[in-house]
DNA sequence: TTGTAAGCGTTATCAG
DNA sequence: CTGATAACGCTTACAA
């Protein structure tokens, strides 16, 4: 009959003749404890098949070697890779991931937040949904000092992290890419404002256009959810246009929109570049299979979401400080495809 | 100040004069307590601020309201519409879950299960890796009898259950349809044996070739990892054919390696499907970009992931039984696209 | 270097 | 319907 019980530090003290609190900290090889009696204590728990006991263990030390991570979707390209990046970076730490999305809505965002509470995460990552206004959901969070580092969606905050790329550059680049390639009537398509990466890539499309003496048109901006129905939306809106008002290129804010758009333009007959050069943002996947294929920027939903569990990590543990360092910007770079050239390169 | 110890169910019984067992279960809405005295707990509860301890609950009552998910890579369409199923329904149910990749890899998955054991999941949810070869690694959670739900990748076993889909009817119409089509010549590109879903697709390929007394050929069998290089490469290889022996199609067991093929194809000069037709499998998001757009099966990762972690919760609440239903199998539809479509439609 | 003993906050058991 | 009390398995002062 197999004993139902479970192995305890108890079991591997009585079968070693020694004391739990000797096994508990040979276990965790304390130092203080003789190599001896730690390699005596290994054995006898691989032998008597001992599984340490995580609540138990977190209950008295309060804390648990998990982190939260709040999203806004599961099932995008950028956020699996960044996901993949955490899950990796934990795993190599010993810590665990517990996942939730919140599905665009702040509601959810706030129930998830509680609940990652509730279970005392050691920290939390998070990525706000598209029309979170604030964060007063985290205040638990700050409150505990529960180290929260935001990444990709970020809010500032003095006392967390956050971790992205620098889209205001990145947008100021490829529009300044796209004006090199002699467009003159940028279109941009944008998503919601809140969120500081839609604000600052259109920030960069606007410096851009100012710094080379182009006008800003708000007929040539577009906000929607970037979606592919938004992306088959702004190719009507372009094919809706007077001749002369049509824009001469198309940045987009992601390459969904961006993609669907030109497969609709495509389908009305217009030639990409020739009549409308495009660029979008994000590399996934699709940008690649698109004819022409998609200039965009490439930045690593896989670096972003490593960097910012390894630095939680690395605050958990006391070897950074994440209250010192307001923003980690990883590189993006531009990579230029065929949708964007005009000035066929020899 | 303020205060750093927990609010305890102690503290709610103080403050209302009652013993902390009626706390506890009229916390969890025990019908054993009167309404009244429940609605005062509620009450109190709220106001002191009390959040329950998961780790004296799961220390004490011996499970986690946590699910073990161990997938062969997070970044996948499919898998991170599958994640995404099981986190609704997981969120729904009051259940956690705890997400760790294998990356393909046999021995990551054999550490992974070890850390889910660890931590005590309620069940697990698994697809398995690539190269696994057996699920010995599994032994302590049918030992212990926790329930174990496959899906996608799957294994047979008598004591869990599988969720997917009947890979080898959805194989075997889709290679009927090309068929159908007028192709005479098909070639089929696979993965890894190991893992039921190639298996099942080479089989129902095979049959239906069979079944409209067309021959097997090996040399119009490939197998890999069906990434973009394979797709790349299988182009190659049947550019490198004779003419009168390369293929009239191609059914791909996933949309990467096809819509890879069909562009070095395009490129080469082939046209698609006038020279040769094309069908994948899985409706990522790349088959409704490549043009032609590309046929394939359209199967919902949501929903799998949705089912197999209700039907894992309603075992563990008691409410069905993992043991008696061996496989759920959802259906798969035929999306029909440009790709296969040899004989134009009125 | 090791042992003793007191919890961590909850739930289960048994009694009323 | 409610209460007292003993675990659950581990960590950590404090003592030896």
């Amino acid at each position: 009959m197999p004993e139902d019980r479970e192995v305890t530090i108890y079991d591997i003290a009585r079968y070693l003749n020694i004391s739990a609190a000797t096994v508990s900290r040979g276990l965790k090889n304390n130092p203080m404890i003789s190599k001896n009696t730690r390699k005596k204590i290994a054995e006898a728990a691989k032998s008597l098949g001992y599984q340490s006991n995580t609540f138990a263990s977190s209950l008295r030390s309060r804390h648990t070697h998990t982190l939260g991570v709040l999203v806004p979707r599961l099932n995008s390209h950028f956020m699996s890779s960044a996901l993949a990046g955490m899950e990796n970076a934990a795993n190599r730490h010993g810590y665990n991931l517990i996942i939730a999305q919140s599905l665009e809505d702040v509601e959810k965002e706030k129930r998830n937040a509680a609940t990652m509470f509730n279970k005392r995460v050691d920290g939390l990552l998070i990525s706000l949904s598209y029309n979170t206004q604030d964060i007063h959901h985290l205040e638990p969070f700050f409150k505990r000092k529960i180290p929260v580092v935001f990444f990709d969606r970020v809010y500032p905050h003095d006392e967390s992290t956050s971790v992205g790329i620098n889209n205001q550059e990145a947008a100021y680049n490829i529009t300044k890419h796209l004006i090199s390639q002699g467009c003159r009537k940028i279109m941009h398509l944008g998503g919601n404002l809140l969120r500081n990466v839609y604000q600052e890539r259109l920030a960069g499309y606007r410096k851009a256009l100012e710094d080379h003496h182009l006008p800003f048109s708000k007929k040539l901006y577009l906000t929607g959810p970037l979606s592919e129905q938004a992306g088959a939306d702004a190719a009507r809106y372009i094919l809706d246009l007077p001749a002369e008002e049509r824009p001469d290129a198309v940045f987009s804010a992601n390459d969904t929109a961006a993609v669907y758009c030109m497969l609709t333009l495509k389908t009305a007959g217009l030639r990409i570049p020739e009549d409308i050069a495009f660029a979008g943002f994000n590399n996934d996947p699709i940008s690649r299979v698109i004819e022409p294929n998609l200039t965009t920027m490439d930045y690593s939903g896989d670096s972003i979401g490593n960097t910012a569990a390894t630095y939680l990590i690395n605050h958990l543990k006391g070897i950074s400080n994440l209250y010192t360092t307001n923003a980690i910007t990883l590189r993006a770079d531009m990579v230029i495809r065929a949708s964007s050239l005009k000035n066929k390169l020899p």
